[in-house]
DNA sequence: TTAACTGTACTATATAATGTAATACAGTTA
DNA sequence: TAACTGTATTACATTATATAGTACAGTTAA
């Protein structure tokens, strides 16, 4: 479920906040369920207790999973997400990215068919208009 | 026109890389056009010419410019552009980015208007479909 | 209550990344 | 030739990253 490349720049902790963040958005992670402890993870894949920890501790600044001392960390329900990334942040990155797509020749088409098949695997709830 | 804080945790020469990149992509850096000097640059922002010279480097690796020794840096016209950021890791980020708005409740309505918003300023002169 | 599990905190250590500083060399241009 | 360009190198300091070991506190189930 969680690949880690140990040979990337990509710091290891990083890498695991994106990987899980992949998981919750993909809802293979559902709202109050337990990700592995600090130290099954660690066992798992053969990395240091802290550093899952420094991944864990991240994701919880985020606003993408709360932890409890002595049970876990569970995955943070959509409803009660508060102080997460900034959605203003998150359409700037698309935005620059979407700028780059592009100048590089990616035509409109293309990248609108991103979108509806994002959106229709996990149908839109509304939101933001 | 560049604008770097030294307070951010982001690398300085990376900040610089986006910078840079961001103004050739919305066409405020033109094809062939010169950009500042290693020395000239490192003076006005008050930064080390080495850092410079690590961002120019990272953008010609990425392929948005290109270096003559004792005449400058120069911006890669866009048909010469080769070995630059790959086009399917590109589309990868923005698919990542898309998601999590569709998890944290942005409308599809409202990516949608960014994209055009985009492709409006600089007319899609087509690509991969 | 105890045993075994959870998260959390701390110190120590090693390595890599980042940034500055100074110097030198090579190519271009007026 | 003088003054500008990029490039390369060495040295140093600071920070980020990752590991290792230990300890403490809260939770859960036997």
């Amino acid at each position: 479920m969680i690949h880690i490349d140990l040979r990337s720049r990509e710091p290891i902790y990083e890498q695991l906040v994106n990987n899980i963040k992949e998981l919750i958005f993909s809802g293979i992670l559902q709202s109050d369920e337990k990700l592995p402890s600090v130290r099954e993870l660690a066992s798992q894949l053969t990395i240091n207790p802290n550093t899952i920890q420094k991944a864990y501790k991240e994701l919880e600044n985020l606003g993408y999973i709360y932890s409890a001392r002595g049970r876990g960390n569970f995955v943070m329900p959509v409803d009660d997400k508060s102080g997460g990334e900034n959605s203003v942040e998150l359409l700037n990155k698309i935005t620059e990215l979407v700028k780059e797509a592009n100048y590089v020749g990616i035509s409109k088409k293309f990248i609108i068919k991103i979108i509806d098949d994002v959106y229709r695997k996990n149908i839109d709830k509304g939101g933001i208009e």
